[in-house]
DNA sequence: ACAAAAGTATGCAGTCACTGCAAGAATCTC
DNA sequence: GAGATTCTTGCAGTGACTGCATACTTTTGT
């Protein structure tokens, strides 16, 4: 009961700051203008974000990345890089599903510098515990094996790819995008003519 | 004359930063103090750093890769991983030039998240640009062809496994780590056997 | 149903990063 | 050495962020 008002005031305080800063710019809102417009006060802005950025980017305070969940849900036979297509895919899904979300988390992202930064860091600490799943799948360490990073930031690159192609060609469908990039990454990477539209 | 004495507060400043910051903690120091410890005023600290983490990281203003450099360099001919593996293979000279002074950055960068921030968007940087170079070479746009993304994304997940990889292994060769990661992006990766010691 | 307990929201006061402005000091040009 | 240029500095202000104390709301035990 609790956590749905939790819930809902996070996602009302993330909506207001998007709201304001795709209006009038990033620098041009301060946490009070975000605050009044979410309903609440103030201080509570910094109750559920330590930070302005924070709250442009939607970043949890736990940050367990749903790709992780997701991940660790594939059944065990599977191949490090299907298993990874799937939680890619994952991501995917919620992509398509409010793609005004994500259109103007990017516009933001792309306009401004600092947000770029926290982005990356989110991406990094994914591709952390991306990597930790899939040493365990593998039965290996990743700090002893250099394979679980590797598949995991080939895997991170080919998803990045993905969303930042389908900007400017939205008709095309992501999902058959990611799948061509994979079996790029499968079968080796060094023949481009078979990629693109 | 006014160059030399530029060049020589800057430096006055990064070097105090990054004292402090080691003896009492990033989030202890005020660029007051900094300032101070540098002999300049607390204003004249924002002439040369726009944020004090950068003063940290010794960021400067243009800040292209040397990575982006050496890519440019490589000669036209050479297929797209190829070339990005000399290019990866420059980072990593520098790497074993001075492997104390890299302990000491990534020392500071895993103790604070905010410094992490930074590091990683200069990582995204130098990926974008990479990614600008290798369109131009193979004559396609990178926003237009997920390719170009896609395998300097790659290129990078396989420098980073590199990296991560000779920390718990100093003997080994970080080139023949470098060249065996490579080898697998070029030849598929689902073969996780071939890895490893 | 009621009171205690636990969790949450809010206001207040303060620190510090960072900025624009305008005046003073150093450096360069002629 | 006078004047133009550039750098430094102090001042005043905004806004992010924090700790603390207080009021409110939901949950729990009886």
């Amino acid at each position: 009961m609790r956590e749905r008002k939790k819930q809902q005031t996070w996602l009302a305080l993330h909506r207001a700051a998007l709201d304001l800063a795709c209006a009038h710019g990033v620098n041009e809102v301060t946490t009070e203008q975000i605050a009044a417009a979410a309903g609440v006060s103030a201080r509570t802005f910094f109750n559920y974000f330590p930070t302005k950025e924070a709250a442009l980017v939607g970043l949890r305070p736990d940050a367990i990345s749903p790709m992780a969940a997701v991940l660790h849900a594939v059944p065990d036979g599977t191949s490090p890089l299907e298993a990874l297509y799937v939680a890619c895919s994952e991501l995917l899904t919620d992509f398509i599903e409010d793609p005004e979300l994500w259109r103007r988390r990017r516009e933001l992202l792309t306009a401004n510098a600092g947000l770029l930064r926290l982005a990356s860091a989110r991406n990094h600490n994914t591709e952390q515990q991306l990597a930790v799943i899939i040493a365990e799948r593998l039965g290996c360490d990743e700090n002893e094996d250099p394979y679980p990073s590797l598949v995991v930031g080939a895997a991170m690159a080919a998803l990045r790819a993905t969303i930042r192609f389908h900007g400017p060609h939205p008709e095309t469908d992501p999902f058959d995008t990611l799948r061509e990039a994979f079996d790029l990454l499968a079968a080796g990477l060094p023949a481009p003519d078979r990629f693109g539209e």
